[in-house]
DNA sequence: CGTTGAATG
DNA sequence: CATTGAACG
């Protein structure tokens, strides 16, 4: 393993008190050994399944980064999407050709309306697919700008009373090396979204690679460096909600911490709840009301992220 | 996967008769549907644990391409080797630097003098080790040809009345590509080994990377244009002999056909026993009056590779 | 830690 | 078909 490899892992990997990166620590100032410490897990309440006003939901939406969906497959993701039943599914981070998909999803007859995304120039990177019960009214790809759409990133669907956009936002990269095409894409994407907000509502959904406040990751001190919670991802966000947009989850549950929805596969941060909030429903203000519930389904496995759900009534 | 992979991987699988790459095939001339024909299966004879002249085998020797150590070791190669208990263990394609090594056979007792040779260029590429239970009286890396010895192909030890030497020879490579270097490394290790064999009687092993005749594998015809088995590398073989050595396991078995030590981990080739022979021990024409027997372990898994064994009276 | 294609066999 | 390191996350 190279040096430099390794030292970028610890890096992304949240600097949290539980490290152990050295060898015999120099016991200086009575430090205790390493203990433990229960890990403080997150339990999503049950589903509620009306709006506000007492409206029932009728529209089900869930979204997955799988983290290559072969693999997933493999792992039967596809088992926890039939429970879950959803009426749209959006997946991200696929990492596979339109031609090597495995039979097991093309065939679904759930689904019958599939729409792919896939990288131009590299296989098995990125990806996105939006899988639907009723088919949209129409469906488009990408955000309108050749250096935004050659990745697999996005895939929007029209329906009648509003948009469903399901995006895998660029990754900053280990030490940051992509945070500028990151800051410009954020600034694409938003201006996307604000030309659709006009014509209809929408639903944003995805990994949108960042964590928003310090509440929503285990370890914000650590990770200020670090892809996912720099000062500009951060801002992006805050300014995706000031033009008109809000977090769904954090809209129903302002005060709630522990709840994420990615865990490195490294050091079992999954078992520690060491993660991160980096999946979102993002809706136009004026979808709020039709809100019902944004779930945080932490228990599906199969990828380093959880799929999480969206209930609303259209 | 690309058209080029795809096409080579049939070049190089042997093309033998139950090669069924086309789609519906044109049913003409009452062609049947390829029946699948029992496969003709070779079981090694007991071992002959003594000379012609009644002399009883004090050494063994065992040798195994293991087609990436690390995961042999995990297939439990090492359970094999313990149960057949040689004197010296030669390994071949080890695709393991030093450093990487598992501790399972770093930590062997079995074996106290252990040698390891890697490629210094291309990590996880080629590679030898020679396991020894007494310690050889000195060991030498390579053929002292710089050109031929960056790539981790040949240990060298001398024991009291011979040497041993084990060897990973170049692959010509799919297409042949290094056909042309494989020529000039079959001059130079000859050389290297009638050399050693002016001073010292000696036994080759390993991974020679050609089947000698027709009878060394089962489908001469489709291969004649392969890696393997082109005239250049036969030649070569042939010179080899002519220089004094010996193809021992041939001595003893002139007329045995389906006696291999490869098989393609492609289209069941083990299964069927479509396979070469590839791994050999070569002696010195000295030391054939050591000679007891030269076995195939055909049922030893682990790699694409099974292990041979070699007894004699030193 | 785990996925993916590339090179190699 | 299977192993390996490289890129990426």
């Amino acid at each position: 393993m190279s040096k430099r490899g390794k030292k970028k892992e610890e890096a992304a990997a949240a600097a949290d008190g539980d490290k152990d990166n050295g060898a015999a620590p120099p016991a200086k100032k009575g430090k205790k050994e390493k203990e433990p410490e229960a890990p403080i897990l997150y339990e999503d309440p049950p589903d509620k399944l009306t709006t506000n006003d007492g409206r029932a939901a009728n529209m089900k939406i869930t979204s997955w980064n799988v983290d290559g969906l072969r693999a997933w497959v493999k792992k039967k993701g596809l088992d926890w999407v039939r429970e879950e039943s959803p009426d749209v599914l959006c997946l991200q981070e696929t990492k596979c050709s339109e031609k090597a998909l495995p039979q097991d999803i093309t065939s679904m007859p759930e689904f019958p309306h599939k729409y792919w995304a896939g990288s131009e120039d590299k296989e098995g990177y990125s990806g996105v697919a939006m899988l639907c019960k009723t088919k949209p009214l129409n469906v488009t790809f990408g955000i309108g700008k050749e250096e935004h759409d050659k990745e697999g990133r996005v895939i929007t669907a029209e329906f009648p009373t509003f948009y469903l956009v399901t995006a895998y936002v660029p990754n900053a990269g280990r030490g940051l090396v992509r945070l500028d095409y990151r800051k410009t894409w954020d600034v694409d994407f938003r201006a996307y979204l604000s030309g659709l907000d006009e014509k209809k509502p929408l639903v944003l959904c995805g990994d949108l690679n960042v964590a928003h406040q310090e509440i929503d990751l285990k370890n914000p001190k650590g990770n200020r460096k670090n892809a996912g919670f720099t000062a500009e991802e951060r801002e992006g966000f805050t300014q995706l909600l000031s033009a008109g947009f809000v977090d769904s989850f954090r809209e129903l549950y302002p005060e709630q911490a522990n709840a994420y929805t990615f865990w490195t596969y490294m050091m079992n941060s999954r078992s520690k709840n060491v993660g991160w909030r980096l999946d979102y429903f993002v809706l136009s203000s004026k979808l709020m009301s039709a809100l019902c519930d944004s779930k945080i389904r932490n228990s599906a496995m199969g990828s380093d992220h959880c799929p999480i759900t969206l209930h609303f009534a259209v």
